[in-house]
DNA sequence: TTTTGAAAAAATGTATATTATTTTTGCATT
DNA sequence: AATGCAAAAATAATATACATTTTTTCAAAA
């Protein structure tokens, strides 16, 4: 894992990991001090790591006042929805498009793994398979956008997907237990076979419905998600 | 203009400054003793606005070898302006469909000013009235798109647009004196006027053309953009 | 020409000082 | 006594000076 990654890497992988598992609660404040402690890492390394997450808007920084884990208003997680469905449908149509039969080999790999440690997921899995299906989920549906060919399209889309594990863990953190959604298994596989079958339209209907699920779960949990502060 | 902005955003806003504009080479070693110096600065804010310059891609960051003005390679630009024709036409058709006569009407005073601007522009005129022009174009370009709905467009839209300058910069810089593109102020009337037609698909059409015409021209300056190494 | 290793240069990190913000405290006023 | 305000203390962000570690350079030897 750390081939020699410096202390300012290493705190950065570290409060980032934080903040997407949803353990730093939106809003909350970053001292410096204390996020030194935290880590055991000097305050130099802290305040870099924290100036590139607030250049990547998972941190929020304040002039003169500090840093914060980026806010997480529910409102605007519909905006967020809706944009990856634009960019995320076009990403996967030029795909679909362009793609090789390898890039199908590696979809239906990347399937494989994701449906295998989706099986594996019991309600109480530790949090380390839990960040192992994160993983696998991510380079899914990276993989079913990764042909169509601008690099910026696809950061922009892995930026969103990061910002939306964060809706998700927070929910299941917040609320009373929720547990991870179940019919999302099914819908992969129908995309995936969509993907194969190279039909464009249909994939791109079904990955939106998928989004629109998901997005309509997160919906019953309408916990304010804007407590913790401090 | 500066109210007050901390060591680390000033030197944040000089470095910006010089990147877009193509005083800071493509590849440049930006040593932070040297930039200190330049600014007259400390090490520390220029460490710190460097770190959240590289996550915006302005600079890249190779770990314990320090931080360079982000690479503009030629072959990049074809994929650069393929992606914005992507998300532009989007976030205009978006919105023309939501924008308000409000809306259309700062339209019309973003294009005046530029227009105005334009006019006044010679072959020789100075680096104030050319920064303006370039402050008001983008103006136009992202009022254009600004009823889109989503923040999360505008942003990458905005952050395409300001690598985009990159390229139109370095091209004057570099080749032997270049001058603005002439057509270019005919395109935005044309734009513009489609708009206010509420003509979503020619609007749409205009738009990709003017940065297909754009890229043409970048092309015909073929001059590699790699040579300023430190 | 390639390799090697010490010196120089530059990035990364620590300790500390300075400056801005927040909180507390004490006094005046209602 | 309660409230409001202002000044001072405390806290925390920002910046400087300096130490350590890593990379680069350059010259001598294979």
């Amino acid at each position: 894992m750390s081939e020699a990654r410096n202390l300012s890497e290493q705190v950065y992988d570290f409060i980032r990991r934080d903040i997407l598992q949803g353990i730093l609660l939106p809003d909350k404040k970053l001292q410096i001090e204390t996020v030194s402690e935290r880590y055991n890492i000097g305050a130099v390394p802290v305040r870099e790591a924290l100036n590139r997450l607030s250049a990547e808007g998972l941190v929020e920084r304040k002039k003169q006042r500090g840093f914060f884990v980026a806010s997480l208003p529910m409102k605007d997680l519909e905006e967020l929805v809706k944009t990856r469905i634009w960019l995320e449908t076009k990403a996967l149509s030029e795909s679909i498009a362009n793609g090789s039969e390898e890039w199908e080999d590696g979809l239906v790999l990347s399937f494989h793994r994701l449906a295998r440690t989706s099986r594996r997921l019991e309600p109480d899995s530790g949090a380390a398979l839990s960040e192992e299906w994160e993983i696998r989920h991510k380079e899914f549906h990276m993989q079913l956008i990764n042909q169509c060919g601008s690099s910026w399209l696809l950061g922009f889309c892995s930026t969103m997907m990061d910002q939306a594990v964060r809706y998700r863990n927070i929910s299941m953190h917040v609320g009373p237990s929720q547990k991870r959604r179940e019919g999302a298994a099914e819908e992969h596989k129908e995309i995936l076979d969509a993907v194969v079958a190279r039909e464009s339209a249909l994939a791109c209907k079904l990955l939106e419905a998928h989004y629109q699920t998901t997005l309509a779960a997160l919906r019953t949990v309408d916990i304010e998600l804007q407590p913790a502060v401090g």
